[in-house]
DNA sequence: AGGTTGATTGTTTAT
DNA sequence: ATAAACAATCAACCT
């Protein structure tokens, strides 16, 4: 387990809260996969308007936590394996990013290959 | 090789 | 369209 820095390499270190919308630094990354809690909102997100009708962003974002939480590890079984699901996918495209975006930087050869790509 | 850190994923509603 | 909280994750980068 990835313990924080016993010194203090850095401070807060895994809890970045809300830290998105960052500037990336890879050129084309493939998306990660995303987390079973990304399908868990998307199945949980209608049920927690059901219940919280009036619950603003914050509210529903934090209770959507805190039903995550008092899942038992067989309801969020099917949202891991929808995580891991994603994962492959999200596998791919990782390769094909760093077949064509990583470092090499010519055109692909397009002619009897399997694939199909259209724009580019 | 191991550890740390940052970037990313998707949703909500309101501005 | 974006902002932040919510949890996960993981790939890259540094020591």
């Amino acid at each position: 387990m990835p313990k924080v820095s016993a010194k203090d390499t850095k401070k807060s270190a895994g809890v970045q809260a809300a830290a998105k919308k960052r500037a990336k630094k890879d050129p084309n990354k493939p998306k990660r996969a995303l987390s079973a809690y990304m399908f868990f909102v998307q199945d949980y997100r209608e049920r927690i308007k059901a219940e919280n009708p009036d619950a603003s962003f914050g509210d529903v974002g934090k209770l959507l936590g805190i039903k995550w939480k008092e899942m038992s590890a067989g309801e969020k079984k099917p949202y891991e394996d929808k995580a891991q699901a994603d994962k492959a996918r999200a596998d791919k495209e990782n390769a094909a990013y760093k077949a064509n975006g990583k470092a090499a930087k010519k055109a692909a050869p397009a002619s009897d290959s399997d694939e199909d790509d259209d724009d580019e």
